[in-house]
DNA sequence: AATATAGTGTGTATTTTTTACACTATTAAA
DNA sequence: TTTAATAGTGTAAAAAATACACACTATATT
């Protein structure tokens, strides 16, 4: 037996404190107008990591990011024209890299438009389970993953740093016992610089260490 | 596009103080005389949920068992005739419930048999892959789930559970923590019995306390 | 009846991790 | 120079995890 194959995107970023969700608004049936996920077809000689990668290119013009498999939903109803099989992964990018340049790339979608999390619109088919089930695993992973740097750029605050965490954990946590946690793990490099433009005193910098972490949790 | 659809299920027991996987020798090519995981095609129809019941229940007899996904595989190169997506799933059964029922149900495989996971045989496809992700992922999530319950009868002795623990992590764990944790979560209920059967002193039984546990997680 | 065996069952001290909590320092702008 | 805004810092208490050793009990064997 046969299926059509699709994959969808749950594309992550963080903007005004808040943890955002990309939607793309239909153009075609069904659920025409409907908010829905960044989806498509696989190819046929097309692996399936590599379509992940058109797509978010396709709807952010961002190339090699992180991505994650969330799994796959394959319900016989999902699709009103019969089982459609899609996998759904996960991706995370820097709002000010995408912001300019995201835009419909195909009729299929009239427009993209981030949403927080926290409110998002009815969405088309099983989408807006497959976004509470990436964003429970985003949460049960946070502290073992390197997710949380993704959203942020190069060098950046330890407040920055927090905020996301706080965003993606959904409750305030207290700033000295996250920066005492952070400093104990020691795979943030402390930099020789602080913030600029701002009107108040400037935060120090930091860098994410790779190699640090990765002893850390134990990668061989 | 479309693919063929199938799925493979990492089916896994406790026996002789080990943690078991099933696997079948394949009858058929490709891969003929090699083994592997329990595998079959999705029915154009069949909630894909069902087809692993169904598997499950042709390789074992039994039914209604916990199962879980852990994903998709769907490399273009991963079958020599072209891409044949699999979904992955994971299920635990009673090896004493079973023993007996296990036997070849298609002309596809020539016999099924029980291989712990620390001596596997050379598998086919990607199977090895699969399983070192789902033994993983059994790790990582062994406080969280009911999965070592699974794997025990209804009636059990703190030092079987510990066994349980110890196959799936790997590693030995001190028998008095091991029990001051147990006690303090307290979703197991004592039992006003002991073993039977045994030449030595027999120990309580407990039972696991499901309504208990979910408390404990937080499931609404 | 004595003994060997095998697994059960328990307590305490130490270390590590988590939590709670409030003030001073720096900078830019007004 | 004052104000507004955020950065940055330490300590004590509580809770959880770890390390560790011996006595108890039921049974089988002699």
């Amino acid at each position: 037996m046969q299926t059509h194959f699709t994959i969808d995107c749950v594309i992550y970023s963080f903007n005004e404190g808040k943890l955002q969700v990309l939607l793309t608004e239909r153009n075609e049936y069904p659920y025409k107008d409907w908010w829905a996920l960044p989806g498509f077809f696989v190819d046929k000689n097309e692996e399936m990591e590599g379509a992940v990668k058109r797509i978010l290119y396709e709807h952010t013009g961002l190339k090699d990011i992180f991505m994650e498999q969330l799994g796959a939903f394959a319900g016989v109803k999902r699709h009103p024209q019969g089982r459609i099989l899609t996998v759904a992964f996960s991706t995370i990018v820097k709002y000010d890299d995408v912001k300019s340049k995201i835009k419909p790339m195909t009729s299929y979608m009239r427009q993209a438009s981030w949403f927080p999390v926290t409110a998002l619109p009815e969405l088309a088919f099983d989408h807006h389970q497959i976004i509470q089930q990436s964003l429970q695993k985003l949460k049960n992973n946070i502290h073992y993953s390197t997710a949380v740097y993704e959203f942020l750029p190069e060098k950046f605050t330890l407040t920055q740093l927090q905020q996301v965490y706080e965003a993606i954990l959904g409750k305030e946590l207290d700033k000295r016992n996250f920066r005492k946690k952070i400093a104990n793990d020691g795979f943030l490099k402390e930099l020789q610089e602080v913030q600029k433009g701002v009107s108040y005193r400037a935060a120090r910098l930091y860098k994410f260490d790779k190699r640090k972490f990765q002893k850390h949790v134990g990668v061989e």
